[in-house]
DNA sequence: CGTTAGCCTGTAACGCGTTACATGTTTGCC
DNA sequence: GGCAAACATGTAACGCGTTACAGGCTAACG
């Protein structure tokens, strides 16, 4: 109970009858030991509890061993996987993970930033928006650092994202291939890096079909919002064969609008989302959605850092890596629907 | 582009024509300086882009300002609430937070607490199990640590929990006071600390009442099984009145069996959960169930550790500290209909 | 048996902030 | 003008690991 100060490498070397230096190259195998010695001095480390003290060890080699993560929030689904991708990656080479987050104005980016130097080797930093990545830009220009999900218009960065236009553009085949023609784009906010990318693939798409209408309407990745926009837009009398919502959170809401108008999921309207939120599959009809590799990111991310961080270099190579998003096939778009049909009678 | 060397303390002393006792009284404030050095010194700091190194501060003053979280696992939303509550007290008092998962074995929680020495100032523990306890009570004897959900037997260490028990019986209370007297429990793991204080609750309230059946069934905080179980349980023409899962994961699997056996929910069987997980509110029916409350846990659990840090205490307080759990009423519980009842004919 | 190579271990410098103490400069008062 | 007090600033030690370099011992070889 009483709290005894922790020991130092010099109170082992003293117990052990050694020197410092020998303490320090038993507990880094960093040169030959007797093996007598070497006995010895582990067993004193044992006795004592003695672990070295990660400031001091990070002043001396100039390499803390830490990697910094940088966040706009630290809000829900994509924060945990992202976080667990890193931490588990991180670990498995020996890094530790110092997490923070920082809103999007730039002065407290840099507080962050400089609250974090000597205590992490380099950054995995979230570009929230387009307003902050100047900040960010400087950040990787001092500081290994991996930009994650900074657009795909990132200058010589290192950067790393998921190919959102891909995964909205096979979303909207797959609509396109189940017979849905007249479709309701749900967008996200507008400033949002992700939810452009979506959007312009809905455009691009749509465009390709002669046939295919696209309507679009605006949207906050809110549920209550979308709930409001798709009850409206079905008061007015106007029967879409599908509503593809720009994150699953507006596909709740779109759902549920169907439904309170008295139409059928996905009989009379699909619906459809993209994040592919864990909850999306205990919907009822589960949802059709794009997963996102969220825990790949941050495994992802990781890995280049440490990569560069253990070559010693001091940047990292500025490539722009793009994780493929996967359309997932449920049942709110009626493809199993559709498949009865095809497989049955008529 | 060209990454120059990161600046000491003594560059900015030079360029400022100083000693780097005086930058470094700029700085923190320490003591009186000429407003005119004192801008001067700003100046270059700022030109320079110069922070202090962490870790070498970390040596000279004895102090991180920073907190080891120490999680059983970083998965999904448990999780990323704690870790929310934390950080956003940590850096409101100037702290930085230090992650990482350990699973259940002594030997790995050890490692995680030796790679954390030297680098924060003391410890937030969940404690996953019965078995991990050990291990942790002698982390919370060597350092400043505050353990969280280690159930109420912990000894003389500072702890935090939330009123699992209380919560538990508050539903139980609910469902009878609707009406319904035969009650299955879907129980929890064995050995966690939280499913064993839900089911004795369940338990205890269910002796209160002498026209209380309660059936127990076994569970592990898995959909699937609560899917089987409770299918197999209706196969078996048994028609209860409620079902009280001990956890929202279970609950939804629950409610599926109901629908899947044709019957309704809440008419025919009612069902309840517990930790009122965002998703549980665009379930239909919504799900009653009960407010576990996280970020509260987090940031009172914080604030406990920055305490003591603040007034250079060696250990927490010795208090165990249990936040209330919620009971939140939707309409999976048969409450709305219950209502309706009441207020209308017969 | 002497010399050299090789191995183990110790001594000491280093990194970079903080801070106790010393030194030099004003300022104020008689 | 002289002296003390107050103040600003500099010097140097310290914390605690790592590591270059040096030194002592053993072993091998001629």
């Amino acid at each position: 109970m009483s709290i005894r100060p922790t020991p130092t490498i010099r109170d082992v070397a003293k117990a052990a009858g050694v020197s410092i230096a020998t303490v320090s190259r038993v507990l880094n195998d960093a040169a030959r030991v007797t093996e007598d010695t070497r006995d010895r001095v582990r067993s004193v480390v044992d006795r004592m509890g003695y672990a070295p003290h990660g400031g001091t060890r990070a002043v001396a080699v100039r390499r803390t061993r830490t990697l910094g993560v940088l966040l706009p929030e630290l809000y829900g689904e994509f924060f945990s996987e992202f976080i667990r991708g890193i931490d588990e990656t991180a670990k498995k080479h020996g890094f530790l993970t110092l997490v923070t987050s920082a809103r999007r104005e730039a002065q407290e980016i840099s507080a962050a930033v400089s609250n974090m130097r000597g205590r992490v080797d380099g950054f995995l930093a979230v570009s929230p928006s387009v307003a902050a990545r100047a900040t960010l830009a400087e950040v990787a220009e001092r500081y290994p650092t991996v930009l994650v999900g900074a657009g795909s218009d990132v200058g010589a960065f290192a950067a790393l994202s998921v190919n959102n236009f891909q995964g909205a553009a096979s979303m909207m085949k797959h609509l396109l291939s189940l017979g849905h023609r007249r479709i309701v784009f749900l967008r996200g906010p507008a400033g949002q890096v992700d939810a452009s990318e979506r959007l312009h693939a809905a455009r691009e798409v749509a465009n390709w079909y002669d046939d295919c209408e696209l309507t679009e309407l605006a949207g906050e990745f809110r549920m209550d919002t979308a709930y409001d926009v798709v009850t409206q837009l079905l008061q007015s009398g106007v029967r879409p064969d599908a509503i593809f919502a720009a994150n699953d959170t507006m596909a709740i809401g779109a759902m549920s609008a169907v439904r309170d108008a008295d139409l059928r999921v996905p009989d009379d309207i699909a619906v459809t989302g993209f994040d592919d939120t864990p909850m999306t599959r205990y919907l009822s009809p589960p949802l059709t959605t794009v997963r996102m590799p969220i825990y790949a990111l941050g495994e992802r991310a990781a890995l280049r850092l440490i990569e560069t961080l253990r070559g010693g270099g001091t940047a990292v190579p500025a490539t722009h890596e793009i994780l493929p998003a996967q359309l997932v096939i449920r049942s709110s778009c009626g493809a199993a629907r559709k498949m009865m049909e095809a497989g049955g009678a008529s």
